[in-house]
DNA sequence: TTTAAAATATACCTTTTAGTATATTTGTGA
DNA sequence: TCACAAATATACTAAAAGGTATATTTTAAA
């Protein structure tokens, strides 16, 4: 059973997440999380030792549950193409997102790429990772015969994940998930092309 | 001619259109941009009324330069395909971006989100308005026989700056420019299977 | 060339933010 | 159920950040 501490540090770091991924790291502020969970300075710092620690443990959270998310989605599907469409259609409504503000991988890479080195290290495995993931959905699909050998997996991943992740931040900057529905349309259709 | 003080608030805003894209909004400060100009709070404030000031005027520029680029850009193309292609060509590098940071739409776009209702609703302006001019330069290429008419403009741009954007990103944080590689040469076969 | 206004620099103030020392409360094993 | 350690709250400090008042310098028109 989880200790007191241990929960309260989880749901301090539950509360951040969201926050963090709304504001940015650099746009929270200790008071923003305090305020949100209703705890108080001397709680927060008995579990963190200083904000730095924290934004590592919160984006490391996010990212952890961002992932295991879409690789129970992708699971959804019996089929390598059934797999990959369950990605896809996972996204299909930027504006609400899994956590609040958006994908969480993307924001923490857009802020980390020139300001924090140990966090772009953590979404750059993330995405290696994750690419690595749904390549081999695309080979296996290959090797089993569902898929002609004129896919590149390697390049339709970084595609598909390119474009849905640009797609997000686009639609929810224009307040529309839209544009959404075309590009995962084609996506699927450009997907289908591969079918045999 | 410019005035001094046209001259001044100009270099303020070059100066301080890298540190933006590379920081952020909120990851700038005032010293940040005073050390880097080499100026002082008296004169950036003779500028500027406030930070928030500074910060639309930095971003509109930042976009206002970067849409002007990218429109010159297409501009290179004789043909919609041209066109087209030269707008892909732009991105082949995105570790090295024309304002240092990756692209400072998207950069903007990640951060206003929830958090800048002003600049928000400008970079949505920008997105909407490219997406027009790309779409316009699809339908020509229908219109003149270029392309094929299965061709869906309003999909296939949205697509093709999604993934393009998407892939900056995440290109920038995994420090590497190979994925864009392959999602370049994707985009333009893709394309070509439209070209009659 | 002078001089008033514009531009810029300096020195300060205020608020926000991160962080700490210490007091208080609470949970839990003896 | 008591006691003590763990957890949390309170009240404070230090530094960073935004912003202002005013002094100084510079520009450009008379």
């Amino acid at each position: 059973m989880l200790t007191k501490a241990e929960k309260t540090k989880q749901f301090i770091l539950e509360t951040a997440a969201p926050l963090y991924n709304e504001k940015g790291i650099s746009g929270v502020s200790i008071d923003d999380i305090l305020e949100a969970s209703k705890l108080t300075k001397g709680c927060l710092y008995g579990h963190f030792e200083n904000k730095e620690d924290l934004s590592e443990q919160v984006i490391d959270l996010s990212l952890k549950k961002i992932s295991e998310k879409l690789r129970a989605e992708m699971l959804k599907g019996k089929t390598a193409k059934g797999k990959v469409f369950s990605f896809i259609d996972f996204h299909k409504n930027p504006l609400q997102t899994y956590i609040t503000g958006g994908c969480p991988i993307f924001n923490a890479a857009v802020e980390a790429d020139d300001n924090y080195p140990d966090i772009k290290q953590k979404v750059a495995k993330v995405f290696r990772v994750g690419q690595e993931e749904i390549t081999a959905v695309l080979q296996e699909g290959i090797d089993n015969g569902e898929f002609s050998d004129h896919l590149d997996p390697v390049v339709f991943a970084f595609k598909m994940v390119a474009a849905i992740e640009g797609a997000i931040v686009m639609c929810r900057v224009m307040d529309t998930a839209k544009p959404m529905q075309g590009l995962i349309k084609s996506l699927k259709s450009e997907l289908e092309q591969y079918v045999m």
